[in-house]
RNA sequence: GCCGAUGUAGCUCAGGGGUAGAGCGCUUCCUUGGUAAGGAAGAGGUCGGGGGUUCAAUUCCCCCCAUUGGCUCCA
């Protein structure tokens, strides 16, 4: 019998016999590692922890620690839901059931079965049942023509679809108690080690994510090795839920929606509506210090304009409808870049005039279709943090890295530090289709994106085949800290639109040129930052940014009068306070404003008012001591200072 | 747009074939209280909208609208 080496991640080296597995190694180092490994990762491929190594290998063992050892365990999970859903229902047809970040799911055709989430404890039951069972997932390699002959047998057209996409020698099954599935692998040894199972959702999804394809029903799922860890994340989920952008708008009086005036159409009230200001107010200074010029645009368009700049043909089902008006067609406008070119274009251009840089917060309509709405994250009227950019190709790096900068000052601000920007580029073979047709430009402008980007130092990642149509673009990817990932903004080149609309400058040399435009917008929409912001900050808005920075709080309305003396003197520095003039007593206000989430409260009876001081309680942290009244409005000016001094 | 769920007072929700309830909020009165809910009384709902079944519908059935979990999409 030959012997292989087997190199453990800290470096050190074992010898064993050729076919020794994973676990048996994991047995000769310690029992208990061996009880809890789920798979391995042999040559940085992750094998089942029973499969045989028969050559000198690179072994680390995993376990529930490590991502691999989870995903492993949920992937095994669906194969266990699966059984069980086959037990309870059966005839049902199987799709695919991959582990997903948190849990995993399994797409199955329930045929003339009905499952509703009320079923779901049902299965779970099974689950646990079959579980328990500790049954071996055994892999069994097969050939095409046996597999499909499997599967011809159950009648599972996914399963076949599936096979026939595979390769013959590739193949391989799983097989636990009476359950076999087509799969790559690899698996948990067996199915005790699911020892807490919730099944958490049941949805709709499209055989292979094609909506022109049936319609599957979607289990979504999450096991875990001890009961405890489950509790715990379920924790987590009810933690998650009270940070939900549209629990806390309510709660907080920011914004709301009506039947009467539409889906996806947010009405803000004035708190909400202050904030908007607020960071109107941020992006308008540091805009100007960035050189930008503020312009002003209608929100409808003649359909010609569209066309021009190529929205029509290529977003026309995302526009709302056309009007006609005095023989036009107009529509409602759904980015304000073609209005922003008019405007370039209105006065004749030298290349001493650009960089042109024209900023608006404009307000854009879009016709998203109705599943596809979401709180303020998804809505069918927004206004963007838009600005253009018209510059040579000499400036554009400049330009392109000083729009890069102006993200990073605005996340200091934010205190964003989890973002991924994504760059996304054209696919050659779809020129013309979904992409404007000019092969060139397509790869200079990539190239020098690319080029500002590593010169930079930023971390991103490279999108094929997700560039707007026409230019690559950078997506800022931003998470909100219940992990919902969404798009905050985007920065896109743009070399068709200049020549679409015959935007021209006359460079040095007395020829007409076509500048380059930069589409961006740091702050992405009003809509989605502020949905962003409240769940980033559950509503505990910093001082620059809280509607109500500071509640006055009389002891006993006794001391209202008193108290209103105060109220103006911080009015007096901008201060933006108020006072609780009820006939309640002190605990009570003090808790209303708590949950009103207000940064300062003021306590004020008939020793501070004697003295001319404030006692001060600072939401969530509580009391913080006296401070003269003036020293207290200078302390929140400089708080709102500090920060914006970024 | 597609699959599923939900829609009852301003908010959170209970109820259920005989025209409706709780807590909070709101109004008024009492209380004047020192760091997270003082007490009492009162007002407030064509039970999302439209049809149908029924002697009778908020409740059962159908259609629509909206919200929502996903899928697809997001210039």
């Amino acid at each position: 019998m030959s012997l292989v080496n087997i190199t453990l991640p800290d470096g050190s080296k074992r010898e064993y016999e050729s076919g020794v597995s994973s676990m048996d190694i994991a047995m000769s180092i310690s029992e208990g590692l061996a009880r809890n490994v789920l798979a391995s990762k042999v040559n940085g491929e992750v094998w089942d922890a029973s499969r045989p190594i028969v050559r000198d290998s690179d072994l680390s063992l995993l376990t529930w620690k490590d991502e691999e050892g989870k995903s492993t365990m949920w992937h095994s999970s669906a194969h266990l839901m699966a059984e069980a859903m086959e037990a309870l229902y059966p005839g049902i047809k199987l799709a695919i059931g991959p582990p997903i970040d948190n849990g995993f799911y399994y797409d199955i055709d329930l045929m003339e079965h009905e499952v509703t989430e009320a079923d779901l404890p049902k299965i779970e039951k099974k689950m646990i049942e079959l579980a328990r069972q500790k049954n071996q997932f055994a892999r069994k390699e097969v050939s095409k023509k046996d597999a499909l002959a499997y599967y011809e047998e159950k009648q599972d057209q996914y399963k076949l679809e599936l096979i026939n996409d595979l390769e013959d020698g590739q193949i391989t099954f799983y097989t636990q108690g009476g359950f076999t599935d087509l799969c790559r692998g690899p698996h948990i040894p067996h199915t005790g080690f699911v020892k807490a199972v919730k099944l958490l959702s049941i949805a709709g999804a499209y055989w292979r994510g094609d909506e022109k394809n049936a319609m599957l029903t979607r289990i979504y799922g999450i096991t875990f090795p001890k009961q405890g860890e489950l509790e715990t994340y379920l924790e987590m989920l009810e933690e998650a839920k009270k940070r939900d952008h549209r629990k806390i708008g309510k709660e907080l009086e920011l914004f709301t929606f009506d039947d009467d005036v539409g889906p996806g159409l947010p009405l803000w009230l004035p708190k909400g509506a202050f904030m908007i200001e607020q960071l109107e107010d941020l992006a308008k200074k540091t805009e100007k210090k960035a050189g930008y010029q503020r312009v002003k645009t209608p929100h409808i368009a003649k359909e010609n304009l569209y066309l021009t700049s190529g929205h029509l043909p290529y977003y026309k089902d995302s526009m709302f409808p056309p009007m006609e008006l005095d023989g036009s067609t107009y529509y409602l406008k759904s980015m304000n870049c073609p209005h922003h070119h008019k405007i370039f274009d209105a006065l004749p251009k030298s290349y001493k005039d650009l960089p042109v840089r024209f900023a608006e917060y404009g307000t854009c309509y879009r016709y998203e279709k109705s599943g596809e709405l979401f709180g303020l994250m998804r809505v069918r009227a927004l206004q963007m943090n838009d600005a253009h950019i018209y510059c040579t190709k000499q400036q554009f790096a400049d330009e392109f890295r000083a729009v890069n900068d102006m993200y990073l000052k605005y996340f200091k601000i934010f205190g964003i530090d989890k973002y991924i920007m994504r760059f996304s580029t054209h696919s050659p073979e779809k020129l013309g289709k979904k992409y404007v047709d000019n092969a060139k430009l397509w790869k200079e402008t990539e190239d020098m994106v690319r080029d500002v980007l590593i010169e930079s130092g930023i971390p991103y990642k490279e999108v094929p085949d997700e560039a707007a149509f026409y230019g690559p673009k950078i997506d800022v990817q931003i998470y909100s800290v219940i992990g919902r990932e969404f798009t905050l903004a985007t920065n896109q080149v743009d070399f068709a639109q200049p020549l679409s609309f015959d935007l021209t400058y006359t460079n040095a040399n007395n020829e007409s040129e076509h500048p380059i435009v930069i589409h961006r917008a740091p702050l992405g929409t009003h809509e989605r930052f502020i949905g962003f912001l409240i769940e980033h900050y559950a509503g505990k808005f910093p001082l620059w940014l809280a509607p109500e920075q500071v509640r006055i709080l009389p002891i006993s309305d006794k001391f209202n009068e008193g108290c209103k003396n105060i109220l103006q003197s911080l009015e007096n520095y901008d201060i933006r306070a108020s006072l609780d003039e009820r006939g309640e007593k002190i605990g009570r206000k003090i808790r209303d404003a708590e949950m009103s989430k207000v940064p300062y409260m003021l306590i004020i009876g008939g020793n501070e008012l004697d003295e001319g001081v404030v006692s001060i309680r600072k939401q969530g942290e509580g009391d913080q001591g006296k401070m003269k009244t003036e020293e207290f409005a200078e302390f929140i000016q400089q708080e709102v200072n500090k920060i914006l001094a970024v």
